[in-house]
DNA sequence: ACCGCCATCCCTGAAAATAGGGATTTGTAA
DNA sequence: TTACAAATCCCTATTTTCAGGGATGGCGGT
């Protein structure tokens, strides 16, 4: 009997899901979080074999969460799971400690072969997500990859500018110098390799780092 | 026995759903559909007495596709769904038709609810959505409602500004002056009720216009 | 003790966007 | 046919952003 925790801030996807295992052989539902930090706290109290974990949560992300587990207990499987077939969710997981990864877009066939494979230790990718990483791997992207994890200063600049503040507006709200935001919007543009302002929220929002 | 199609993007939603109405009493899931259009032509041939409609979806959005089905099928009950609690969505789905709302973070009894109240004839509005309504009313909001439909020119335009093209680019892109892009721009930040580009991409994806 | 990252600050010139006016044509629905 | 929305084009002045340098102090890890 595999124990399986399901961790997604959208209540009727928790809902639909348990649903849909609860019928499967093999699988139980054994707990639910709305976030990252809720999944870790009920990892530490309850026996649990796999965490279905999404990428995108308040709180506490599924990457930080699934280094987090990953760290204190070795024989934790984790499932990736997002909606956004961005390469960078799914290679942060990864790299994070995930054994697999799938998209919302996907049928419970894949869900379930995906289960059971990285309960017997495996690794398991759909192939739509497969692709995304070959082609990701296959272009120059990896070689010239950047540290994107952004600072907790360049996250309150990025909302700022994401809510229409200006670079003078937002210097006022931080109370720091407008040379300062430049240089944070600089710093901006260079991670999230965007040309300019728009690409930038374009970016943020493709990568889950706002909303 | 209530015959209720699904239409969301996400197969997995879409799985998790039927598995979770399955097991309810006098619901029935007759099809599913991935997008507005499978919907309505769904609805042409199936007997259908009720449709979980998804906002953001492809092809045909949740709005359009409620106001087709609501001119052929008086009968027709819809059941409004999304995940941000953007008051747009919810007003653009109930003037279209919708009979219901509900967020995707409520849980399943209040879908149950949300079903069996809608198909009695009678509306129905999650707590959460009715708060977002009434605020929304009380605010100035309403008042100065603009028409927010995008054309056609316009929506390829802002898609053009996301990914970081400038006005001239976008000119030489849609082979038309600068003049006319400066034009549509204004516009844009208008109907979206934007001060900047910034605030542009970031209210366009709030309101599922773009991605 | 040193290195790297973070946060802070400063400068200039060029490019782009915005505010604020105009204006014409075309199609279409009332 | 008339009215309206959509799409096109034009102008000036101002504000904002971007590219390109540069610099300093703090703090955590090796």
């Amino acid at each position: 009997m595999i124990n399986v925790l399901i961790a997604d801030d959208h209540q009727m996807f928790i809902d639909g899901m348990k649903a849909l295992l609860q019928d499967l052989p093999g699988i139980k539902v054994v707990g639910e979080a709305s976030n990252g930090k809720e999944a870790v706290v009920h990892c530490k109290d309850h026996s649990v074999d796999l965490v279905i974990m999404d990428v995108n949560m308040p709180e506490m992300d599924g990457v930080e969460a699934t280094k987090e587990l990953c760290k204190t207990n070795k024989n934790l499987k984790i499932l990736g799971l997002s909606m956004h077939r961005d390469r960078h969710f799914i290679s942060d997981m990864l790299k994070s400690g995930a054994s697999g990864y799938i998209l919302k877009n996907t049928g419970k066939k894949e869900l379930l072969d995906a289960i059971q494979t990285l309960y017997k230790g495996e690794t398991y990718v759909s192939e739509e997500v497969n692709k995304i990483l070959l082609t990701s791997f296959l272009k120059d992207s990896a070689k010239y990859e950047v540290n994107e994890k952004l600072s907790g200063r360049e996250t309150e600049v990025l909302e700022s500018i994401a809510i229409g503040l200006t670079t003078l507006e937002i210097g006022e709200k931080l109370f720091i110098s407008k040379n300062t935001v430049e240089t944070h919007r600089k710093n901006l543009l260079y991670k999230l390799k965007a040309k300019n302002t728009a690409e930038l929220v374009n970016n943020a929002y493709k990568r889950g780092l706002i909303n």
